[in-house]
DNA sequence: TGTTCATGGAGAAACGTATCTCCGACGTTC
DNA sequence: GAACGTCGGAGATACGTTTCTCCATGAACA
């Protein structure tokens, strides 16, 4: 009668397992159904009257029941993971200068991606190839690919949907999200002119990447318009030695600009540093502008102004971006990101387009989105009332 | 003779997909043997001529093959992925206070599980427990369990081995790895004695988490057994502008400490900020020192002394233990941590013992291992001469 | 009394791999 | 020339689900 024994005659070992993990016939057989009322009850499918629903579930409580997530990935082609791809420079899994903004993306991906059901693994670029070729992925979130990344490449011809942080440059993805960088550099130019800066300076990045790129031309591009000649120093970003020195050449130059900024998070720090040493005032001498997510630059003397690319959205974004893809919802424009204000959004497709031979998601194009960033102003970058944008609740007794 | 089409019976349909990613099978009709040979021949099993071997891969790789990671995981058991569950203050993946710390410390573990062939799966502790549960972990990395935290009572039942970082306090755990926050609490207060510190203060959390609770517990014993009279105030850490708070209240005492530590990362900050309103001089008129990972108390006006809990260290060995337990190599004494230097070691077992009834890792005991911290020595903590531990290449000009 | 439906549920076929078992063929050796 | 070890590889099974198909049963209806 236990129509335990007699499952179609496999299991003959019946005996020799029952330590192990209970199964789903385990239940089945317990609670005196078949396999699929079991399916069906716990996954709230099928026609059951809620009795036979209850008894089920009731029934695999007390065995402890897990489902094996194995078994159903490998049945119903999802796993439920998404890859969290990071460029790397050296042995370590995410750069150096990218670091708040890293980390800050980073968690709100894993709030976004948790919210509709979905962890995150994260997999280093230059991790073996074997250890993400191993892991069962819906789809996958690049930060910031490099032009022809073989990684991405590789992922998108499985077929797997990719979502980009940063504007890819050759290498075909579902969809992207980007900073509306060229936007932001000419308010933060705009800005320290309208303040008093008359000669402004960059400290800007060696490396190729779109971030560096797109915001060196705005500047230049931007000093074109208003006849400055460019007045700008570059290093490599994820050597972090290399940025204050790099500070300190740009403010001992013959033509020393009198406001600069710096492209990264630690510049604000490097050019304070800097202007003490030149005895330059900020912002009286020099005025400051970073682009940081840190906090710190708000209890710097001076507090810095700091230019914050939104990680938080950006990851929130990428992530139902994503998802949407996954699952099929190519419904563009309602992307449900909260309150976010979209500033303009712009078509990319894979420009080259001759090899748009994915096997799926050929369908739709590569739409791209950018956002707005949000310039903090705080006292490094106005010579008049410093009057802050964001109001921290101020300890009584300040100077 | 094409040993394709009769494949048992199996797969009628062999028309209708051929659009899908290839199998084993399909390399194995490709390449003109069985699925065996193809299995044995991509995984280096198996007794096959070099020949054979290369044959294979060749066709394998023509045809794009990439074994399914799902089939392999419900195969074999292994998933080649391990969870990273880190407690949560309010919606957020990870708490506020040990930004840094999470940080370099996930870092490092990602780059440890790597090299080592395995991917991490951050899984706040507060997500649903369908998403978890849906994920085939081989194990998890617990950062700073609670008491008898269900997630991870949930996952050790299952017979997963679970590693936490920070010793567990009542939850059962494979292993475990610590800081020795006695015995870092005592060098910090010895320090500032050195340096002439009479009433040294403490700023501390509200929180039961074991670091916290430690670290107090040692000031405590410290004073009593220096015979000076506890100063200190507690704060809720989550909340970033409670600690300014707490740190005003205790410059504010009428009697004001002439020496602080600080067990979180901002207190730094905080504490200069305060002495900055009552107009202390550090280090001539208040001796600083906090908990920090982050370098910029390296640049404070003046630098601040912090204490690192080495979290790189940490996150390498919680990893590697971790693995040894998954890979059944209970080979105690080799964690193969590089360089590490272990300071102690102490036993630690499930000291309840009655519910030891994990059903599989029950053979090797719960053991912990405790990890040396770093004092890098600044010049706030330092009446005289300012000598630093790390010395970092100072660029030329510095006043 | 037969026909139709809705209800509740059982059977069995995949999903794609790893691996255990076994088999033929080909030397070797006594 | 028969027993035997080794090489190279094929067959088949199991991993634990989901889901498609289909069958009873009883009630409603003509």
């Amino acid at each position: 009668m236990t129509a335990a024994a007699n499952h179609h005659g496999r299991r003959t070992t019946t005996r020799t397992r029952r330590l192990e993990r209970a199964g789903i016939r385990d239940v089945a057989a317990a609670a005196g159904v078949s396999i699929t009322t079991v399916s069906d009850a716990l996954n709230g499918k099928g026609r059951l009257p809620d009795e036979t629903r209850t008894k089920v579930r009731e029934v695999a409580e007390r065995l402890g029941y897990r489902p094996s997530a194995a078994a159903r990935t490998l049945r119903t082609g999802r796993s439920g993971l998404i890859g969290l791809t990071v460029t790397t420079y050296g042995q370590e899994p995410f750069t150096f200068t990218e670091f708040a903004y890293f980390a800050e993306m980073a968690r709100a991906a894993t709030s976004a991606a948790l919210n509709r059901g979905y962890a995150l693994v994260v997999l280093p670029a230059s991790s073996r190839h074997d250890v993400w070729s191993n892991v069962a992925l819906d789809g996958t979130v690049v930060i910031d690919p490099s032009d022809h990344d073989p990684m991405v490449a590789d992922l998108y011809r499985q077929g797997l949907p990719v979502v980009s942080d940063g504007k890819p440059g050759n290498c075909p993805v579902t969809a992207w999200v980007d900073n509306d960088h060229h936007a932001a550099v000419l308010g933060i130019l705009d800005h320290l002119a309208q303040a008093g800066a008359r000669r402004i300076g960059l400290l800007t990045g060696t490396s190729t990447d779109t971030y560096t790129r797109l915001s060196t031309e705005a500047y230049l591009g931007w000093c074109r318009s208003v006849g400055q000649e460019p007045l700008y120093e570059a290093y490599p970003a994820h050597d972090p030695c290399a940025g204050a020195v790099a500070a300190d050449r740009l403010l001992a130059r013959p033509d020393r600009p009198d406001a600069v900024y710096g492209l990264f998070d630690p510049n604000g720090t490097d050019l304070l540093a800097a202007a003490r040493r030149y005895h330059l005032r900020v912002p009286d001498d020099l005025l400051l502008v970073c682009c940081s997510e840190s906090d710190v630059y708000a209890t710097t003397e001076p507090p810095i102004t700091t230019l914050s690319l939104k990680p938080r959205r950006i990851g929130t974004t990428v992530v139902n971006l994503l998802i949407d893809a996954i699952e099929g919802q190519s419904s563009l424009g309602q992307t449900s990101v909260g309150q976010t204000s979209v500033s303009r959004t712009t078509e990319a497709g894979t420009s080259t387009g001759d090899d748009s031979g994915g096997p799926c998601a050929a369908d739709q194009d590569s739409s791209g989105q950018l956002m707005p960033t949000e310039l903090i102003v705080r006292r490094s970058s106005q010579r008049r009332s410093p009057r802050t944008t964001v109001a921290a609740p101020r300890p009584p007794g300040e100077s």
